[in-house]
Formats: C-alpha cells, structure tokens, sequence
DNA sequence: AAACCATATCGATGAATGTCAATATATAAA
DNA sequence: TTTATATATTGACATTCATCGATATGGTTT
C-alpha cells in the first residue's frame, strides 16, 4: 500500500471545494486505509479499549489473521499516521491519532449552504 | 467494485465500538470507493457547483479520463449510494447524496471521552 | 426511417495489494 | 550465550480493480 504525504492538517475541501490532483491522491490514499474491513476492525478494537491502546499481540486472535497479516496492516495505519505505536520490552502498543481522525471527520463535513454566488449563471 | 448492502443508517461505531466482520464490510466498501483520487475529484466537482449538480458530460475533460473511465467510477458511487442520477434528455445529472455522506460523517467523529467504566484491569 | 450525440457495457491488460509460510530481527530471561 | 517470545520482513500467489478501445444502448432531431 503506497502512502504518499499527510493531507494538510485542515480543512481539504472534498465537498465544499475543488481537489487537485494532489489533494485526491493524498486523501484518497487514506481512504484507501480505511478501505479493508480487518483494519476497521483493528480500528474500533482499539478504540473500545478504555486504556485506548492495544497490543499488537492481542488482535491475532479475535480477527482470525495470522501474524504477518496482522503486521501488515498495522504498518499501513501506522504509515499513514492514523496509528501510534510504542513498544514496552517485547510487546508494542497501537493507539490511535485523533487528529489524523479530525481531517477525515472535517473532509467529509456537509456545508450547511454553499454561499451561492449572486446565482451566476455558466 | 463490489458494493455490499448500505451501511445502517445511524451511528456505525468505527471509533467508539466494535465492528463485526459485517459491519466492518459494509464500511470497507464505501471507503474503498473514496479511495480512487478520480472519485474524489468527481466529488468535489460536484460539491462545488452552485446548482449541486453536474452533467456527466463535463466531467470527462476536466478529470482527463476516458468516457468509459468516467462511466464507470460514476457507476460505482451511484451504486455505492453516494450519488444520486438524473436524466434529461441525452444528458444526465449527478448530485451528492448527503445522507450518505452523513453517515461517513458521524463514523469518523471521535467520542470526547469515552465512559471509562470504573477502570477495571485487563 | 437515418444521423447524431451522450452514456453504458464488454473484454482485455497491467498494476496494486491482501494473504500466508518461512524466515529474520528484537527484546527479555535464564 | 542460549532459549523463548513478540514483531517485522521476504517472497510468492491470487484477487481486485482502474483503465481504455471497441461496441452497444438510449434519446433527440431531422
């Protein structure tokens, strides 16, 4: 999974405003992250943790991947800087980035009404 | 692209509960369609447009792709439910399903504090 | 009817990527 | 150092999918 560079921390405009092409790549390849049912399930398992962290050691089980597999998609996460990772003797635990989360919960805002210019007409 | 059956309507848990491997892929599916910098592009263009809507027609030389290109990513969010379709005459209108984009909406918010059950020990 | 345009579908191709077994690396304990 | 466990990497394979040319379908106009 190819991550490019961070989406700039606010406000891309994906339905209030025209992307580049860079814009579409960068959050594109996000979303594409986000685009694989086991990795939303590492996700919402860490995020049901009152602790807000798991172990790495401890996703293997529930979600039926083998290590590597498991290894795998958190490398991607923590690539695309959704994942924090800090490693205590053997074991290493995931946390999530809010803020990685707040550009995506942002993006994808509705504006409540467009400032419709004066009706100009194409 | 597959798409699976729609997510449900109100508060998919991916940052504040577990995800079943169901629910994980319905949510999958519709990220996997955000996940195509040419989509985005279609979406935003159409977000941007004063009257919240755009012919399929304009879109295949701004975004350089073919016809067949844009027909097709076209397709896949209409079937994706993210976009709503139109005919008139030869032409025919895409806008934005916002409610679809609700839901996306809410999956990303991140509970300000989740009701730490009396930190209980793992 | 025919001609014309917009859009959709088909078929093929190449690139990206999820998966796992095997193996390597890292840390801790004996 | 050796042993044990956790995590990472490698290599191979199968699947998904974006892309486009060619072609089909649908609607409009003459």
């Amino acid at each position: 999974m190819k991550i490019s560079k961070p989406v700039s921390s606010c406000c891309v405009p994906l339905l209030s405003g025209q992307l580049n092409h860079q814009e579409a790549e960068q959050l594109a390849a996000i979303f594409r992250v986000l685009g694989e049912p086991a990795r939303l399930q590492i996700l919402s398992l860490i995020a049901a943790q009152s602790t807000g962290e798991v172990c790495a050691c401890e996703l293997t089980e529930p979600l039926g991947l083998s290590q590597p597999t498991l290894s795998h998609h958190l490398k991607v996460m923590y690539e695309a800087g959704l994942l924090h990772k800090e490693r205590r003797g053997t074991w290493i635990y995931y946390r999530l980035v809010p803020e990685r989360f707040e550009v995506l919960h942002r993006v994808l805002a509705i504006p409540t009404r467009r400032p419709d210019a004066v009706h100009s007409s194409p």
